[in-house]
DNA sequence: AAGAGTCAGATTGGATCCAACTGGTGGTCC
DNA sequence: GGACCACCAGTTGGATCCAATCTGACTCTT
């Protein structure tokens, strides 16, 4: 019957349009840490019941988007200046691995968007545009690692430090950039020779640089404590 | 009013209830990799309805217990060799992180409980308590890492591999328990020392052996296919 | 005027009913 | 006889209502 074209967005279940909505709003810092997420004001601005709120705000407690507690309801996690730096470490030991799985197996179409995605890079014209491509890029070096929970770890430690990475970005200006831009293609160069072992080690360098360099801006956390509120 | 002596358990709440239950089921092999979860029966068996089931299922998801599927339910995960090859290359890297960060706020309680729980494993009589042990073990000298998302991280790997602990001990019996000891013995002795370093090496070094000696028996995980049905 | 107890509004947790989807089964048509 | 389609039981997803819990302000006491 229903062959007419869809209109709008029929197929996707609410809560998982109630999910997508949430992720953009944290990824994008429209919420900010610490931030509380009511149920009731969510279902009302999307036009459904409270329930698959409820189930959102714990799919996106497992992406590591939000944080809940019995009978207080969500927030998005607070972090401070040595959960970040571990977690940097973390990123550190777990991406090289992951990189190693996934490089193995990329195609040839995925190093083309790869390449097409660091041109854009270089292009970008403002901060959300680049934090957006930039997460894109690595992302997509491990988009074929496919193996669990590795994928869904090191997704959620991008969940957790896109905010910190905005401000950090915001604090410092434009001026790094072109020492990620260098070492995107000098990561780059290895996956296309397939030299797992020089991908990997550019990779670590690369997180160790931005960990440092993080670890160097105190004044990125200390922003924070006015989020509180 | 009710200064009542609490009876049985009140006060915690229903998705609580559920998700211990099923926590416990899974982990101590009750319900194996590949089976399904059907909201309804769980329900039933608790004496609540489905809802706080639904929430339960959530919250095993995030501890990396099950998965889920739109439309058709959770399952408990059922991986192959090479996940849980990967799984252990992240233990590797990950718990001597853990380790490091828990170590310097580990107090006298904690170190004499280390050394009960060392002393018991040595006894444990069957391969359920020295399963048991040997989590709770490991686990208590992670326990003062006390940073998100490293604590629940190293907590996922291990659930994600129970099963496997337990079949890898019932195929290959008891011969090899005295390598583990020894290796416990060495790890707590640096922790005692406060030689992070040392314990950290000491701490990978065990979880290597353990993965090497894991990839020389394809047995265990030829048992999985069963488990599809 | 400072502090603690108390009460009402706001918010989350749970129960019940209904709707949508899945997978298999049997019938029909070629 | 085989393939396709409609139907049906079983299961999950969502809506609505009610109960339990938390928050914050107000009052009463000292």
């Amino acid at each position: 019957m229903d062959i007419g074209i869809d209109d709008a967005t029929p197929a996707v279940a609410a809560s998982q349009r109630a999910a997508a909505y949430l992720r953009d709003a944290i990824l994008s810092g429209e919420i900010k840490p610490g931030e509380r997420l009511r149920q009731e004001g969510i279902a009302e601005r999307l036009g459904s019941s409270r329930l698959p709120v409820r189930e959102a705000l714990r799919i996106l407690e497992i992406e590591g988007l939000t944080e809940h507690e019995a009978n207080k309801g969500a927030r998005v996690p607070l972090l401070g200046a040595r959960d970040v730096d571990v977690i940097y470490q973390m990123r550190e030991r777990l991406e090289p691995l992951a990189l190693t799985e996934s490089m193995p197996r990329l195609n040839a179409i995925d190093l083309e968007r790869l390449s097409e995605i660091q041109e854009r890079i270089e292009r970008s014209p403002d901060i959300a545009s680049f934090l957006r491509l930039d997460r894109e890029f690595h992302l997509l070096t491990y988009a074929r690692c496919d193996t669990e929970p590795l994928s869904s770890t090191v997704t959620r430690l991008w969940n957790s430090t896109q905010h910190f990475r905005r401000i950090f970005m915001t604090l410092t200006g434009p001026g790094k950039r072109w020492i990620v831009n260098a070492e995107h293609g000098l990561l780059l160069d290895a996956i296309r020779r397939e030299d797992a072992e020089g991908a990997a080690s550019c990779l670590q360098a690369h997180i160790r640089r931005t960990r440092l360099e993080l670890a160097r801006h105190p004044e990125v956390f200390a922003s924070e404590l006015s989020a509180v509120e």
